[in-house]
DNA sequence: TTCCATATATAGATTATCTACATATATATA
DNA sequence: TATATATATGTAGATAATCTATATATGGAA
């Protein structure tokens, strides 16, 4: 499998497809929930995240709808289609196999003795 | 620690730097080793990694001597230097960092339980 | 009533990587 | 011998992901 280039800076992608495969959210709750988890280390900025959102909806990748509470306010809450979670399974393995690619170039192995 | 954003595309001057860490190499060379350890489904650009070393080098992170073999065929070769190796360590930091975040998401986990 | 958090959105800048092209030598093959 | 392919380095311009900055509007707290 070759990996695919644009997974080395677009795991933003991978990690709205995951959260949305656990359960409808909206944007800004995506941005809380990452931030977090990752115990503010890492945060996903609205002006990144927006359209993207949009981006993916464009692609067929997720479905939006308007959710109403009692008051004025209106979250635009996304849900993942089955073409979404073919991507997701995909971005996953890219990651899985660029991530491992990675580390073992950092800690060596059993590849590491490979003849250069 | 808050992640370096860049790190989230720029994993190649990790890896380049941590070529350099085991030993001297020159540019073509870097690109065979990273094609090989990844059993060919990763493979560095020219374009890409040429202008980078010679970024590196500006920065003071590496250093570059012309090795002539008996033939007329000059390799530029490249060295780490020792502010090179803090930047490798700093790097690492980051990468074990946000790989540790992204794999929490993707797997769950003990911090999966936390409320949002 | 004024400020901050919530919530979505767009424009423009930055940056990493890519493709494409250029140059030159070494080696293999027709 | 001629020609193609591998080795080796380099630059220019395009693409794409993310950022900062800005805009708009509501809800709640000081």
């Amino acid at each position: 499998m070759a990996i695919n280039k644009s997974l080395l800076s677009g795991s933003t992608t991978l990690l709205i497809l995951k959260l949305l495969e656990d359960k409808d959210m909206y944007g800004y709750q995506m941005i809380e929930v990452l931030t977090n988890r990752s115990d503010n280390t890492f945060s996903l900025k609205a002006g990144t995240l927006y359209p993207l959102l949009h981006n993916l909806e464009h692609q067929g990748m997720i479905n939006s709808y308007d959710e109403n509470t009692d008051s004025a306010r209106v979250r635009k809450y996304y849900s993942i289609t089955k073409k979404g979670k073919g991507m997701l399974a995909e971005k996953q393995n890219e990651w899985k196999a660029y991530t491992s690619f990675v580390n073992r170039i950092l800690h060596g192995g059993v590849n590491f003795a490979k003849v250069n």
